[in-house]
DNA sequence: TTGTGACCTGG
DNA sequence: CAGGTCACA
């Protein structure tokens, strides 16, 4: 559903005969004409191209260079980001107060600045990757039209059945205000809900979740989401197959690395994988192209030697790599330092040296707790590599 | 509850 | 095929 280009066009827009103009595809005309409104938005708090074009939503039209058309509510509205970087809208429509109706769309009370500067404090690179994709924004969708938007794009087996129902069907049938209600429940139970509903599972749950139900910490895990976990959050778990359980994992760390905004955070670590807006990251950020290894690489580079007793050694990250076939490369962040372990010929584990920064020394990472690990792995007691 | 296979569809 | 959901053990 969302995040995957809609190869669709939309649907056309509700009956709302604009402008006695002519309608004139280009829009030099009716552009002078239009009446721009400001809204007190700057880039730094939204940028159109950095939020529409994303994944959560499909319904809004790019029309213009840096302006995007669509509906909220019963406004036919254009927004438009002016060269400064302000944003504008212009109505389709004489309708009463939509400004109003817009901000509440645009999430508008969520400050990012503040927002990111939590996520920032507690990754760095999120700090680096948002000087270059700021104004990345979650929006505040009706949820019935998040719903019916994941419906269409999934359209499961349930297709059949569900395509006999109307749109208006639906909304009179009192979903729209049975979706609308989840708002005020805790998150698992938003979710639990709408998996109710024929064609949602726990991904686009979580998607009509944070995009329309200020579920702010519901994670959509997907294979990108998973795929920025294993590379970035839990490492340890690189390789492994994702299933139902692993999906929940996903999301707790990122709830427990980001706070209750998670998903926020998401949405910007998203966007930076996606391959249109790699352009906007300087190349050191660029993720490197992930020729998807294969099944059984993978697994080589996802050793989890985590230690199992609380101590020192729980919560350290590990990341392997197979940068051979003959050696390993293990990292290990301890605090501030790291420390590296290169194994030779893997997988016979025999021979491993280490390579302290500054004055960490091995006794203080502790060897024989590594030793034992790589030993535990080396006699195939670990999980990893069940061939 | 968790893990598997069947079953859909758009790129 | 790759991504998702669902039915079932």
């Amino acid at each position: 559903m969302k995040r995957k280009r809609s190869p669709k066009s939309l649907p056309p827009p509700p009956s709302t005969p604009p402008t006695p103009q002519t309608q004139t595809r280009h829009s030099t005309n009716v552009s002078k004409s239009r009446v721009w409104i400001p809204l007190n938005l700057t880039r730094q708090e939204l940028s159109l191209p950095l939020t529409f074009p994303t994944g959560q939503t499909f319904r809004w039209k790019n029309t213009a260079p840096s302006q995007y058309t669509g509906v909220v509510g019963p406004h036919l509205v254009s927004l438009k980001q002016l060269q400064n970087g302000d944003v504008c809208y212009s109505l389709h429509t004489q309708s009463g107060d939509a400004k109003s109706a817009l901000l509440d769309f645009l999430n508008a009370d969520v400050s990012l600045a503040d927002t990111w500067k939590v996520f920032s404090a507690s990754d760095e690179r999120f700090a680096e990757l948002a000087q270059h994709l700021s104004g990345a924004r979650v929006l505040r969708q009706d949820p019935f039209e998040c719903h019916v938007e994941g419906f269409d794009f999934h359209a499961f087996p349930t297709l059949q059945q569900l395509s006999l129902v109307s749109e208006q069907q639906l909304r009179n049938a009192g979903g729209e205000e049975w979706l609308r209600s989840l708002r005020k429940l805790e998150l698992q139970d938003v979710i639990s809900e709408l998996s109710k509903l024929p064609g949602v599972g726990p991904k686009v749950a979580a998607c009509i979740a944070l995009y329309s139900l200020d579920q702010h910490h519901a994670i959509p895990v997907d294979v990108h989401v998973w795929r920025i976990a294993q590379k970035y959050l839990l490492p340890e778990l690189a390789g492994s197959k994702l299933t139902l359980k692993l999906c929940n994992r996903v999301a707790e760390a990122f709830v427990t690395k980001y706070g209750k905004y998670a998903g926020w955070a998401q949405a910007v670590l998203f966007i930076a994988e996606l391959p249109s807006q790699k352009a906007l990251l300087p190349s050191h950020l660029k993720t490197t192209k992930q020729q998807t290894p294969t099944k059984r690489e993978n697994r080589e580079e996802a050793v989890t030697l985590m230690g199992g007793e609380s101590g020192d050694w729980r919560n350290k990250c590990w990341r392997l790599r197979h940068d051979t076939q003959k050696s390993i490369f293990c990292e290990i962040e301890h605090g501030s330092s790291t420390m590296h372990i290169v194994t030779s010929s893997f997988p016979n584990l025999q021979s491993w040296l280490t390579e302290v920064d500054n004055e960490i020394s091995v006794e203080d990472m502790g060897q024989a707790e590594v030793e034992t690990k790589i030993e535990s792995v080396r006699s195939g007691k670990n999980s990893w590599m069940t061939e």
